[in-house]
DNA sequence: AAGGAGGTCAACCGCTGGATG
DNA sequence: CCATCCAGCGGTTGACCTCCT
């Protein structure tokens, strides 16, 4: 049964709950209250009730979705940058669908909205590459192919770009990617970008960030047609935000014929 | 200008596991 | 223990927007 009143407690307890300065996420998990309620947390409740009214007619879940993907202060809105792409992608390779666990490394982000990127993305570009988003191809693909080429594109924008990059902007209005020095790019300290997942080609450093210089030819390139790559970089200069191309697409679909 | 197709994203649904009585 | 509750999660839906014809 879900009455009026439930439904408002659940509100209430919800967003207090949350706060708006310790919003949900990896390392701010805020320390949850549990048990009986107090006197004082009563008589807090009642007087909130007091002065709003028993408020939405929405439910404790509804308000607390509501507050976790949209209103919490820091929740970050806009384009997924490339430094972004390029850690769901590696995530997702270690951790599958665990959306709430990649969204903890990407800082503003909820799990919703890497989920619909993924969905929208990465799923529609597998179907277009007539792979299954979990065949060995397509993982193979975004190691080898997708991702060091989009660490390419970070280094070439970040020198582009060079004393105006910033490693989160707010994308609320943005236009252009954001981007991070290369130098600069820091992977969660817990699991810095794994080495086996970038083949030989890129490396991270211990301390989790990546490298200059170390990006090269992706391995599985190194092994199969290069001239295909020196083709797709003459036309395409990756200027923009993504990396789904048409023209990728096409040269993956001929990559993967080739296999 | 209209409307159809496709894409995006906020919100909802249903399940699960942990907490609680 | 056991039943119940509920937060959190991943999957799905549908409203809205943009682009194309």
């Amino acid at each position: 049964m879900d009455t009026g009143y439930t439904r408002n407690v659940h509100m209430m307890r919800t967003l207090s709950d949350c706060g708006s300065s310790a919003p949900y996420g990896s390392d701010e998990h805020m320390v949850m209250k549990k048990g009986p309620w107090t006197e004082e947390e009563d008589s807090v409740l009642i007087n909130y009730v007091n002065v709003h009214g028993e408020g939405l007619k929405r439910t404790g879940k509804s308000c607390r979705l509501r507050w976790l993907n949209y209103l919490r202060p820091n929740v970050r809105r806009g384009n997924i940058t490339l430094h972004e792409q390029l850690l769901i992608l590696d995530l997702h390779s270690r951790w599958g669908n665990r959306w709430s666990k990649i969204a903890e490394e990407l800082p503003g982000r909820t799990d919703n909205e890497i989920k619909n990127y993924w969905r929208s993305r990465v799923l529609k570009q597998a179907k277009q590459l007539k792979c299954d988003v979990n065949s060995k191809q397509f993982r193979d693909t975004m190691r080898f192919v997708w991702m060091p080429r989009l660490m390419e594109q970070i280094q070439a924008s970040s020198s582009h770009d060079h004393g105006q990059t910033t490693m989160f902007s707010n994308t609320q209005a943005h236009t252009k990617p954001c981007v991070t020095t290369p130098t600069m790019l820091s992977v969660p300290s817990s699991h810095s970008m794994s080495s086996n997942l970038m083949g030989d080609g890129c490396s991270f450093s211990s301390s989790g960030s990546l490298e200059k210089g170390s990006i090269s030819t992706p391995c599985i390139l190194q092994q199969k047609d290069y001239s295909k790559v020196e083709a797709v970089e003459a036309c395409n200069d990756f200027g923009g935000a993504d990396l789904w191309t048409d023209e990728n697409i096409c040269f993956l679909q001929q990559l993967l014929a080739d296999d």
